[in-house]
This record gives C-alpha cells, structure tokens and sequence, in this order.
DNA sequence: ATGTGTGAATCGCTTCACAGCA
DNA sequence: TGCTGTGAAGCGATTCACACAT
C-alpha cells in the first residue's frame, strides 16, 4: 500500500540534491509571478522560461519533491507553491538577527524579501555606540553585548553578519556558541564553524572579479587577452626561472 | 622550444573551468592576507586552509594557470598574488555603474572591495529626482536618463543593476543597448540578455531559503521535520487525488 | 495529442594517489 | 625528504529521449 503520505516521502526521501535546493527559491519566486497575474496552471516548458533554466532541469528538479505535475497538462501554480514552500521550511517563520549596521546591514535591515515570506528580523546589533539606539526600518539598533540574550530570548535561528571583516570571525563565534547553526555572512572572509553549522556566503566584489574575467577574454577576442608578451614586470619572470 | 610565454599559453590555453575561476577571487583574498602578514612562501596545505578548500581542490586549481609553485616547498605569495589577479583581469580597472541608489546601491557605491582591486565606480544613476543629485561616497547621482551618455562617455564596461524589481529588465535593456557585456544584477529577477551577455546574480532571499531549508533538516532530526501527517491544508491534497 | 516523470548517457568537477622534481 | 602537478577514478549534476499517464 502507498498512501499520499508515504507517497511523498518516498520521494523526497532524505536527499535532495543541492543544486536543486539551490534552484527551488527561484522557481518559488517565478511561481509567485504567475500567481500575481492569475495564472492556474505552468507547463514545464513556460515555468523553466520564467525561472531561466531548461525544462529537462525543472521537471527533474521538480521530480525529486514528488510528482506534483500532472502529464498532459502541466503544475497547478498554487498547489506548487505550497509544496515547494514547505520543502523549503518557508511555512514556519525563521527568526533573523542582523549584526552590523552599516551601509549594507542598514540595506538588509530594509530589504523587503527579508521581512516577507518566511522570515522576521528580531534583532539589529552593533558594536559602535553611535549607532546603537538609532532606528532603522522600525527597529531599535541594540548594542552587540546583548548578542547572546538577544539570540536566547527571541529564539534567533539565523545570524546574519554584516559586520567589517575583521569582527566577523569574532561575531560567528558568538553566534554559534549562543547556539545558532545557520549563519549568511556578507563579510569577505572565510568563517570557520564547527561541523553542523551552515554558513553561506554572499560576496559581492568576488561576483565583480568572475565578472571581469570573462569581460576580459571577450575583449581580447579569440586570442590570449593581453598578447603573448611578458606576463609581467621581470621580477617575477625571475622568480620563476632563476 | 619551449618558452616560458609558451609555457603559460600551454597551461592556460582557453579553458579554466568555471568553478576554478569562481575560486579565484577567494585564494586572492586569502593571499592578500597572507601578504599583509608578511609571510613569503606558502604550501597548497595552507593555503587551501585559508581559503576554506581541501589542497588537492586548490593545487587542481592552479595547475589549470601554470605551474607556478615549486615542489617540496609551495608557491611563492607576491607572485601567485600577481598571476591570479592578471588571471581574472584585475591587472587592468574596469568602469563600474550603479543604477539604483536605494538603501543596497548606496551600500554598494560606498563598499570598499568595489572601489580597490581592480574596480572604479564612475556612474551613480538613479530615476527617483529626489535621489537624483544627492552626493554618495563622494559622487553626485544622476538621472537615470542619462545612462547611455554616462556609459559611452566613461567607457562603462561592467554595470551594477540595484533597482526595484519591476525596473530591472528595463535598465538591462538599455545598458545592453549601450555596448554592456557584464551584469551584476541586485533586483530579485530573472534578466533575459542576448548570447555574449554574462549576467551574474545575488539574491539575498534565495540565500536566506536555502539556509531555511537546511535547518529545517535539522531542526526535524532524521526523521521527516514535521511528522508524517498530511502535507498541509486539505484543500491541496484534494487538488491532486481528485 | 500533450506534457510529465525518469532511466540512461553524458558531462564536468572533485578526490585520490602517486610520479616527478626540488 | 617534502610538496607540487596530474593521470585516473569517483561522484554528482545535466541533458537526452521516450515510456507513460491523462
């Protein structure tokens, strides 16, 4: 016997694929798109277009969730979204606090997708006095020795720091000891955590620098970007071959 | 013959695998580090820690643009600094524009790692005409109108999209129009951009839903993270077995 | 007739393990 | 001896192509 139950979880089972895991937000967000213009029912084909990714892709993504599709027809939209927002945990709320409140923790403070959907910034902390007490998008900036009640009381689940790059590591640590395990850090530095606490990194002048790579070798055409000189002052050609 | 220019074309030749060179910018960073500290030579071992990575990941890595380190000691720092940064272009500046001065682009205009390395940010535009004007980290905005004459005029070769979502497309178009190749799109949309385009993105929510999912597993133990009992509401159980 | 769900083939990245060189 | 550079093996993700359900 298979009940819808056991059905789904036959499927979904205990591994989802984390390339997949990284595309279900996307998919979300295109669903909730062809929500907002009264949209019922996606094929494959037209869902993967909004999202921009293949139909192969989508349909296999989709097929490690369960079979939420019908054939011949397509994916009801409002049924998708649910079942994608479960997988992803957005029908519970996540409590969010945000440490470091400069330019771009103000930006988080703020950002709408932040608020919306799933999760509820509880907390904005800082370490410079001339910040806490400030209000930012209806909060009050608390000072960052609070971290640990803060995170205790209000039951924060996920760190986000925003801290300059040398206080981060510090602020992690925190984190994690006050029993956080899911941290998103916009700082450019690699945080080390122990086994079972997830980081995930967001790095905008390394999205810049990918950038500049490819720009580079389109400018320089089919051939070597910069010519076949030197590859630089002598000294290093030096290094190499003395 | 084999000179050492060769010997760098041999290596290089027209292929490093994307996820080497979204690796890059990272042993840069950690290299910088290391530079700043003083320390000369390095072993893959090491570095590799310092970048987050395992040392046969990284010495696949490198080995894709030369063989640059040497054997039984490692590589040394100031030259490797030297040979990554021409890898990814940094060895040349590229002209940034934001367009959008929200809470994120002004995060973005001020953001140290877009100024240094590599990057100079010579056009700040925006729609709203009471942003427009405004002075940010030292430059005055300007209405968005004038994108196309900003971007011929200042040879802008990369542009960073910070609008609101429903702006996004439209200023993509027009940057694209203008001769851009490179995106770096903020706005929580999917760009559609003609063949030769590279559009990179970061989304803050999607980061956000991953983690979600993630402690939602762990949350729930090894078993499923909310019991076996029916998915949700009946109303979507009945849109399938019906 | 149409579009999903999925084995099978393919591709690319990671990891292993060691040859080769300093 | 010690560490790099790299073939080869392993692994996961993507793509193909079609059986199957509606």
């Amino acid at each position: 016997m298979t009940s819808r139950q056991n059905r789904t979880r036959d499927r979904a089972e205990r591994g989802i694929p984390e390339a997949t895991v990284a595309r279900l937000p996307v998919y979300l967000r295109a669903l909730h798109g062809l929500q907002d213009r009264g949209v019922a029912t996606v094929s494959s084909e037209e869902l993967a277009a909004a999202a921009g990714v293949n139909s192969a892709k989508l349909r296999k993504d989709l097929s490690h969730l369960g079979s939420y599709g019908t054939r011949g027809v397509g994916y009801e939209v409002e049924y998708l979204v649910y079942q994608i927002s479960r997988e992803l945990g957005l029908t519970q709320d996540w409590v969010v606090a945000i440490i470091g409140l400069g330019n771009l923790g103000r930006a988080l403070a703020g950002y709408g997708g932040f608020a919306s959907r799933g999760f509820r910034v509880a907390g904005l902390l800082d370490a410079d006095d001339a910040i806490v007490g400030e209000r930012i998008s209806g909060m009050t900036v608390e000072h960052v020795d609070r971290l640990e009640d803060v995170i205790a009381e209000r039951s924060v689940s996920i760190a986000v720091i925003a801290t300059p790059a040398g206080a981060a590591q510090g602020v992690c640590d925190r984190v994690v000891a006050a029993g956080v395990t899911s941290v998103l850090n916009f700082a450019p530095v690699v945080l080390s955590v122990p086994d079972g606490v997830d980081v995930r990194k967001v790095d905008l002048s390394i999205e810049l620098q990918i950038l500049a790579f490819h720009e580079q070798r389109k400018a320089g055409g089919p051939e070597l970007p910069d010519g076949d000189g030197p590859p630089g002052p002598a000294h290093y050609v030096e290094a190499v071959d003395a």
